[in-house]
DNA sequence: GCCACTCCATACGCAGCCGTATGGACGATA
DNA sequence: TATCGTCCATACGGCTGCGTATGGAGTGGC
C-alpha cells in the first residue's frame, strides 16, 4: 500500500502507527463518554482487532492510559505554544490566542481529560504541568503587552480560568456567542 | 436516644435519616474519588452497614444518583440564592458574593458533579438547570448595579465561568491567592 | 525451505460489583 | 404474646471487563 524504507523503518512505523492508533481511538472514547468508556475490549471493537493486539502494544490497562494522558499533554500543549503565525502586536496578539482557543476548540478534550485524572495525585501533577506551560505561555503574552509581571500574571490567569469554565459549561452554545463572549472577556483584561 | 414525635414521625424521620445518610456518604466519595467510589458496597462499609440498607432504601443505583444529583443541585443552589445577609449596595454585594463563593466554596462539588454528569444528557440537562439558576442570580446583581441587560448578562457570565475555571485548575493555592485574584477578577467586571 | 520476528485471534481464569432472595432482629401495637 | 412493619444481614447468581496463555498467520532474512 504504502512505501516505505528498510524493513526496520516499516516495523517501527507499523508499531508506532498501531500504538498511536490505540491511543486516538482512546481519546475518541474518552471524549465520547469520559474514561468509563476507555475499556480494552471497546477500544479493540472499534479498530476491528482483539485484545491480543492491545496486550502487544501495551503492558496494561494502567500503562496504556499513562501514555495516554502523555499524549494528551503533548498535543496540547505543543498545538498552542509551538504555533502558527500570530500577529507581533502585543494586544493583538493575545486577541488572535484567545479566538484560536474558542476557535480550533484548543481546549476541548480538558473537560475529559480533567474529569478522569482529577483524582490521581499522579496523573494530576502532568496536567498541572500542562497548566504551567499554557499559563507561562500566556503570561508572556501579557508582559509583553507592557503590563508589569505580577499583574500581567493576574490577567493571564483569568483569561485561562475563563477558558477553562467555559469548557465546562454544558449549555449548548454557538461559537459566535462563545468568541463575542471571549471578546468582552479580553476588552475587560486589556483595560488599564 | 432521641426524642420524637409519634410512631409515623418516627418512622419517617429514621427513613429520611437514612436516606440522606446514604446521599451523604456518596457526595463524600464523590468529592474524594469521582462517580467511580460511589459504589453500593463501599459507601455501606463506610456506614457500617451492608447492602440490605441500601436496596431497601433506594430501588437501585441508577435511581440512587438522581437522587443525589438532585441532592446535590438543591444544595448548590439554596445555599448561594437563599442567602444569608449580604449588602445592599450593589456593587458591594457583587464583591460579596464572590467573596462567598471562594472563602465558602460554594462551588466546591462542581468538578466532581461535572465530570460524573458530563455524558449522560438527561443528568446534564439537571446541572444545566443549576447553571441557569446561578447565572441569573449573578446577572440581576450586575443589573441592579446598573449595567444594562446585555452588559450585565455577559460580564455575569464572564464570572461565572472564572470561578468554574478555578475550580478545575488542580494547582494547590491558598484561599488569600484566589481570593486575590477573584478581586482582580471583580475589578475588572465592575468597570466600565 | 527453514528460521525468526511481528502482530493478532482464541479461550480461559479471575475478581469486582450489582441486584435478589430470604430470613431474622427489633420495636410498636392491640 | 401474637402480630405486623421496618430495617438490615447473609448468601447467592450473574455479568462484565482485565490479564494471560497459547497458537497461528504473515513477512523478511539467510
Amino acid at each position: 500500500m504504502s512505501t516505505r524504507g528498510s524493513r526496520q523503518a516499516k516495523a517501527a512505523m507499523q508499531d508506532r502507527q498501531s500504538r498511536e492508533s490505540w491511543l486516538q481511538a482512546a481519546l475518541q472514547a474518552l471524549a465520547k463518554g469520559g474514561i468509563d468508556q476507555v475499556r480494552v475490549e471497546w477500544l479493540a471493537r472499534d479498530l476491528g482487532v482483539t485484545k491480543g493486539s492491545f496486550y502487544w502494544h501495551f503492558k496494561d490497562r494502567d500503562q496504556f492510559l499513562e501514555a495516554l494522558l502523555d499524549y494528551w499533554a503533548e498535543q496540547s500543549t505543543q498545538t498552542v505554544i509551538r504555533n502558527r503565525s500570530y500577529p507581533d502586536d502585543p494586544p493583538a496578539r493575545i486577541r488572535a490566542v484567545a479566538e484560536d482557543i474558542v476557535r480550533r476548540d484548543l481546549a476541548g478534550m480538558d473537560p475529559h481529560v480533567r474529569s478522569w485524572t482529577q483524582y490521581d495525585p499522579h496523573r494530576a501533577k502532568v496536567v498541572a504541568s500542562v497548566d504551567k506551560l499554557r499559563f507561562g505561555f500566556l503570561r508572556d503574552l501579557f508582559v509583553a503587552a507592557g503590563y508589569p509581571a505580577d499583574d500581567a500574571a493576574l490577567r493571564a490567569q483569568c483569561l485561562y480560568r475563563y477558558a477553562l469554565g467555559e469548557q465546562f459549561i454544558l449549555a449548548r452554545e454557538s461559537k459566535a456567542q462563545r468568541l463575542r463572549r471571549m471578546h468582552t472577556q479580553i476588552d475587560l483584561l486589556l483595560g488599564p
